[in-house]
DNA sequence: CGTGCGCTTGACAGCTGTCAACACTTGTGG
DNA sequence: CCACAAGTGTTGACAGCTGTCAAGCGCACG
């Protein structure tokens, strides 16, 4: 996952013995609306995931991107936000009613508070982000999440659009593209086709994302170096 | 409240049977700071409170304000900002024990999900406007939810100062001088010192606000308009 | 091989941050 | 009561970043 994005950790050792259906969805399908009543939360097994909520006006805001192993549409009563299938995807679906109901101590709920508090910790820092950091600054955090996402490969695999990023970034898909064709000039990355793109200078990068590399320490434990601000993925966090 | 911070509604009818502290701070004194060990929540009696985080180049960000009847400082584990006081602040204080310990079916906590997942919904329509809005736009909306915070008194009173609308809003305090002054010109407020605004046109301002005014319904009952987005006070809310 | 969509690039304008100067308010001391 | 200093807010000039508009490129798909 990336970023700001309520979900309860269920996931480890409970979906065992929880019922749940496999679902597939193509590319670009919705898997549920803003606004429907929550009554299924998922978990992403192959493919990737985006969050979004579409305003009045016509512009859309993503408020996430999920990965195999994360889990999305944990929300109560209503969706937030609207699922979208990036690429093909292939999900486990779990009904509500199994996590909220059918145990009596509710370790499950303490666990939500406990997700849900450090997702609107996570959520500060993104605004944060998005009030204070510029368009290149913006889109080397998100590679380096990305990269951390992937496992620290060089390679970083971007399936989403340019569009999905900027809508993410709070950006224009034509500042992304200058930021990506901006970077690459610098030699700090070498995009290689749509959706790769191979990092070259990471000591870089994460000074351009306004971090300081991992040999430097922030100034105390409790400051968060922006970089980071964008990655708390839920299974890592769990 | 204003915007974004995670508040488990326990104020209606539970005060009455908790063990609480009545503390006063002096403006500009600092309540709890970030990182701390989150041990008392609290709620505003008189006055107006902040919360904030700074970051390792000196930024500072401001995730909320809070007056009277508002409860701030519901965290887990740790503090995710520091508190401090706007004004000279009267303010109740709880030990945390008192809610998550001391009941056996726990309403309280479900209530806190509950507050949790709407407080991370506000927290991305924030997101929202910080990524897509301009300034004339967010100060424009900051304005009516004070407006509606003061109970829709044209007499708008702002406790705080410049320099906290600017890092709340994402601003500079030359950005919030200049459009409070454009606004001004343009007829749809009178400055009336440096902490009261008078309304003149509130029509207009919803409309720079890139709101509709009440008597115009937005496209369905999902949406939520922009300028509605910086004010889900925890009190109303409930 | 041709078409279309997504992406890139350039020109330009508008907004907002930076720098600088000044005005106003508040508080202190004479 | 006045003089002064410090802090806060306002205003102007300017530059840099990013959105808008427009054109063109290139990969993917038919």
């Amino acid at each position: 996952m990336l970023t700001a994005i309520p979900a309860p950790d269920v996931s480890h050792g409970l979906n065992s013995h929880i019922r749940s259906t496999a679902l597939r969805f193509r590319s670009g399908q919705l898997i549920f609306d803003e606004g429907q009543k929550a009554t299924r939360w998922y978990e992403v097994v192959r493919g990737t995931v985006r969050t979004c909520r579409f305003h009045i006006d016509g512009q859309r805001h993503l408020t996430g991107f999920y990965f195999a192993g994360d889990v999305f549409g944990a929300d109560h009563g209503y969706y937030s936000t609207a699922a979208e299938a990036v690429t093909d995807v292939l999900i486990e679906c779990y009904r509500v009613g199994d996590i909220t109901r059918e145990s009596s101590p509710k370790p499950q709920l303490e666990g939500a508070v406990s997700m849900l508090f450090r997702a609107m910790s996570s959520a500060q820092r993104y605004q944060f982000i998005m009030c204070h950091r510029t368009a290149t600054e913006r889109l080397a955090a998100f590679l380096l999440c990305l990269h951390q996402q992937g496992g620290n490969n060089p390679r970083i695999r971007l399936p989403m659009s340019r569009s999905d990023i900027a809508d993410f970034l709070g950006l224009t898909i034509h500042t992304v593209s200058r930021t990506f064709t901006d970077l690459a000039r610098r030699g700090l990355i070498k995009v290689d086709g749509r959706h790769s793109v191979i990092l070259i200078d990471k000591a870089r990068l994460f000074r351009f994302a306004g971090e300081y590399h991992d040999n430097l320490l922030p100034r105390n434990g409790a400051e968060i170096h922006p970089a980071a601000e964008l990655c708390l993925g839920n299974r890592s966090a769990a």
